[in-house]
DNA sequence: ATGAAAGCGCTAACAA
DNA sequence: TTGTTAGCGCTTTCAT
C-alpha cells in the first residue's frame, strides 16, 4: 500500500492548488460547487484524510477535549464519561479520558501537563486540588470544573445543588421517622468541597425537623468505594451508636454498607434506611434495590461540554459561569420505596 | 504571560543551537554533561515543554496508544483500562481510552479512523468486528486484540483461556452436585467469541461428567449488563425450566441474575448456585457474595502493552503472537463459599 | 474563486 | 560534539 496521501497529491490528482484543497476540507464557503465535487472525488479516490499534526501545528488546534475524572471504575464517572464522549461526538469533539486517581500530581498535569498538549481543553473533575492549583493555572487552557469546585471560583463550573439534594434526602429519611441518621463519607468542617456540602444540606434538615445534629453520626471514609461504605457501616453498628438511617455520599459506599448490615444481621428497611447519591445502575438492581440521589448526567455532560466549547471558541469571552444541573430522588426499597 | 517558548528560544537562552536542544530533550548520547546542564537549565527557566503536533509531523509518532473497549461502564473494562494506563504510565506512554458501544463502524473507526491518527498503535477489545474488517486493516498501525478474537488471526492477541476456565467453573458447580447448570449469555455455534467458547468448555466438563447437554439451558443475551442477567434469570425460572445452577458469563449478568433470583424467592446458593466471570469489585459485597473466574487483569493488561509496543517499535518484527493469561477461580457465598 | 509563498515547531541528514 | 539546512503536512496571508 502506498504512503498516505498528502493534500498536495488530491490537488494533483484534482487538478487544483493545495490551498483549494484545504478549502474545501475546511467547508470555506467561496468555493464553486464545480471545484468543490472535482476535490470532494479526489478525496475519494485517493482515501484521503487530514493529518492532524500538520494542522495542529498550523493552527494550534486538535479538535480533542480532556475528560479528567478522579477513578473510572467509580461506577458514576464511568457512567458520565460516556454521556460526555456522547455530546462531544455530536459536536464533532473527540474525547481524551484520563483517570487521575485523585491525585493532586495528576489532576495538575490535566491542566498543564504532557497529557493537556493534544487537548484545546480540560473537563475536570477535581478531588486534590487546592484553590491555589486553580488560581495560577496557565490561562491559555481553557478548563469546566465539574463537581468540586475548589474556593476561589476562576473557573467555569458544572454542579447539582448538593446542598440542596443532601436536604431532600434527609427529609426524605425523616418523615419516614428515622431520627438518627448517619452521614457516611460526610465532613463537618474543612473545604467547601461535596462532602461538606451535603453535610451542611443534611444538617440544614434536621434543623428544620428540630432533630439534634450528632457529630458522632458522621463518619468520614478514605475514599468512596464498597469497601470504605462497607468498613464505615459496621463501625457504626459495632460502636452502639444506634443510627436508623444511612446518609451514604455516593451509591458505591451505600451497597458497601448494605452488604456490611446485612452481615450484621440488620435489615434495610426494616432496621435501618439507606440512600445514596448517583443512580448508578448497580443500585436499581441490588438487594434491596436503593433509594438515591440521582443527578442529570446527561445535563451535566452537555452543560460541561457547552461551557468548554465556548472558552475554546473565545477565550476571552463571557464572564464565569456556574451551570446548576437538576436532581431528583428516586425512592427505592432501601427506604421502602 | 507570554507565548509558549519554542526550541529556538530555548537554544538562545542556553547560547547553542535547536539542534542542540533537541539532542538534549530526546536523550541523544553525544552531549557533553556541560552543554546538557546549560539547556536543561534553560529548559527549567523558560518552562519548555516540547509541541507534540512539531514532534509527530517529523517523526510521525506521538507517544501515545489508544484502547478501545466496548464499554467503559461494564466495571470489568473500567478496571482493565485502569490497569492499561498503569503499566503505559510506567512505560513512558500515555493511553487514549475510547469507547466503542460494540458498535462496528467504532470499531473499525479505532483502527482507521480520525482517532487513531493520535496513536502509535492501538490495543482493541472488539465484539462486532469480523475477520474481514480485521484482514482488510490498515498494516501500518500496529493492532493488539484483546479478548475476543475474531478468526483469521492476523493479529497479535491477549486473553485468557476461556474454555478451560468455563470448564473449571462448570466442575465446580457439579462438584457440589449441580446438574441442571444454565449458561447465562452462552452460545452454541456461530463464530468462536467468547461466549461459544465459554460455553464449549461448560459442555466439555458435562461430557466428562456425564450430564446430559440440554440446549433449553443456554440463554442468550443482548448484551452483558446486569439487566440483561435479570431477564434470563427471571425467564428461566418461570418457564419452569428447574436449573439449580447459573454460569453467567460475566459478573454483571450473574449480579442480574442474583436480583431477579431474589425476586422469584430462590435462595442462593440454597435453592440455585450462581457463578460469574471478571471479577469485578461489586461481586466481592453483592449479597450473596459472587463466586467468579478472576482473569489476571494486571497480567492482561501488562502482555498488551508489552505486544503493542514491541510492535510499534519493530513493525515488521516477530511473528504473530498470542499470549494466554492466568485466571482463577474465586470461591464466595453464591456457592457456599 | 483560486493560487503562491511562507512558516507553524520539530528533528533527520548531513556538514563541520 | 555541535551546527546548518531542509522539510514533515497543513493553513494563513496576500496576491491575483
Amino acid at each position: 500500500m502506498a504512503a498516505r496521501p498528502r493534500i498536495k497529491d488530491v490537488a494533483e490528482y484534482a487538478g487544483v492548488s493545495p490551498k483549494t484543497v484545504s478549502n474545501v476540507i475546511n467547508n470555506f464557503e467561496h468555493v464553486s460547487e464545480r471545484t468543490r465535487a472535482a476535490v470532494q472525488e479526489a478525496i475519494d479516490a485517493l482515501g484521503y484524510r487530514v493529518n492532524i499534526a500538520g494542522r495542529q501545528l498550523r493552527q494550534g488546534r486538535t479538535g480533542m477535549i480532556t475528560l479528567a475524572v478522579p477513578e473510572l471504575d467509580v461506577a458514576y464517572f464511568a457512567e458520565l464519561a460516556k454521556h460526555v464522549m456522547d455530546e462531544a461526538a455530536a459536536r464533532g469533539r473527540t474525547v481524551l479520558l484520563h483517570s487521575t486517581e485523585a491525585v493532586r500530581e495528576r489532576e495538575l498535569a490535566a491542566l498543564h501537563g504532557f497529557d493537556a498538549q493534544f487537548s484545546d481543553g480540560v473537563i475536570l473533575s477535581p478531588l486534590a486540588l487546592n484553590p491555589r492549583d486553580l488560581a495560577t493555572r496557565d490561562r491559555r487552557l481553557p478548563v469546566v470544573l465539574l463537581g468540586e469546585r475548589p474556593a476561589g471560583g476562576s473557573t467555569d463550573h458544572v454542579g447539582i445543588d448538593n446542598v440542596r439534594a443532601a436536604r431532600e434526602a434527609t427529609e426524605h429519611l425523616l418523615s419516614r421517622g428515622r431520627r438518627r441518621i448517619a452521614v457516611v463519607g460526610g465532613a463537618v468542617r474543612g473545604r467547601q468541597g461535596t462532602d461538606r456540602l451535603r453535610t451542611d444540606g443534611y444538617r440544614e434538615a434536621l434543623g428544620a425537623a428540630g432533630v439534634p445534629f450528632d457529630a458522632d453520626l458522621v463518619i468520614p471514609v478514605g475514599a468512596y468505594h464498597w469497601r470504605d461504605g462497607a468498613r464505615a457501616a459496621a463501625s457504626l453498628v459495632e460502636r452502639g451508636l444506634g443510627p436508623d438511617a444511612l446518609l451514604c455520599l455516593n451509591d458505591h459506599l451505600a451497597l458497601g454498607a448494605l452488604r456490611a448490615l446485612h452481615e450484621h444481621g440488620r435489615s434495610v428497611p426494616g432496621d435501618l434506611d439507606v440512600v445514596g447519591f448517583d443512580d448508578i445502575e448497580a443500585s436499581r438492581f441490588s438487594v434491596p434495590s436503593l433509594t438515591t440521589v440521582a443527578p442529570d448526567k446527561r445535563e451535566i455532560a452537555r452543560a460541561a461540554v457547552s461551557l468548554l466549547l465556548e472558552r475554546i471558541d473565545a477565550p476571552d469571552g463571557a464572564a464565569l459561569r456556574d451551570h446548576v444541573a437538576g436532581h431528583r430522588i428516586i425512592v427505592r426499597e432501601s427506604t421502602g420505596g
